[in-house]
DNA sequence: TTTGAATATAGTAAAAGTTTTATATATTAG
DNA sequence: CTAATATATAAAACTTTTACTATATTCAAA
């Protein structure tokens, strides 16, 4: 009986990640790291249009991946919860063993791999 | 300048996280990290559809995060690189500190949420 | 009280992902 | 050889996302 994941958190986790996996919300995700954000902020920090911007951060706030707080017409977004914060963690160190050349992917651009970092 | 993510890891990153977005590949993914298992092995492991289990491994081989080597008509798949296990070891630390209660996501099952973790 | 800025929401067409059912291929056992 | 096993692959039917375009809402300011 190794310790493995619930099925529970696995959905949620699940629902999560699948969120995650665009790269205009990695980037807003990050962004927002850094602190609470407005749409305005976001959508030219990223160059994107707005309706795009607050779509992306409906979704995630579905999903319970950012929280808002409204004052006057601004929206002023934050990360939910420190799930999201581990995640980002989690890649940043990932980059950093690739960058430093500690892990080596060989990523195909395209499709499959060979070998095993 | 904070040492941000680099657009190539994130797009890199966007594909592996959305791929494992679905809770049969974390499932799957997760198994994996036990050691190579065969498409048997997984498929009864969880009672999925044969099609479905080599579907989900096909996925995931594209997207280089399973390998798999072929021994006669069996074939052993296993994780593809360290991001994956990265990316398990991060899930396993957040249940464990939710189980024990250290965080609290308070996640409405349904869609929003209220407070921060 | 009109105007402009900041956002949200709606509608929709195109793209991507999932599941199911069916079928093909290769390998091993007899 | 033939049958059974282990997998892959394909096609069809759906379901979800995405990305736009257009429009509505709200508040602030002039």
């Amino acid at each position: 009986m190794t310790k493995s994941i619930s099925t529970e958190f696995i959905q949620m986790a699940a629902r999560i990640l699948k969120t995650l996996g665009h790269p205009d919300r990695i980037k807003i995700v990050e962004f927002l790291e850094d602190g609470e954000k407005t749409v305005g902020q976001i959508q030219r920090e990223f160059n994107l249009l707005q309706p795009v911007t607050s779509q992306h951060l409906k979704v995630m706030h579905d999903r319970d991946i950012v929280t808002f707080r409204q004052e006057g017409t601004r929206y002023y977004y934050s990360l939910a919860n420190k799930f999201i914060t581990k995640i980002l963690d989690c890649m940043s160190e990932v980059q950093e063993k690739l960058n430093s050349g500690e892990w080596d992917f060989n990523f195909s651009t395209t499709s499959n791999q060979k070998e095993i970092a």
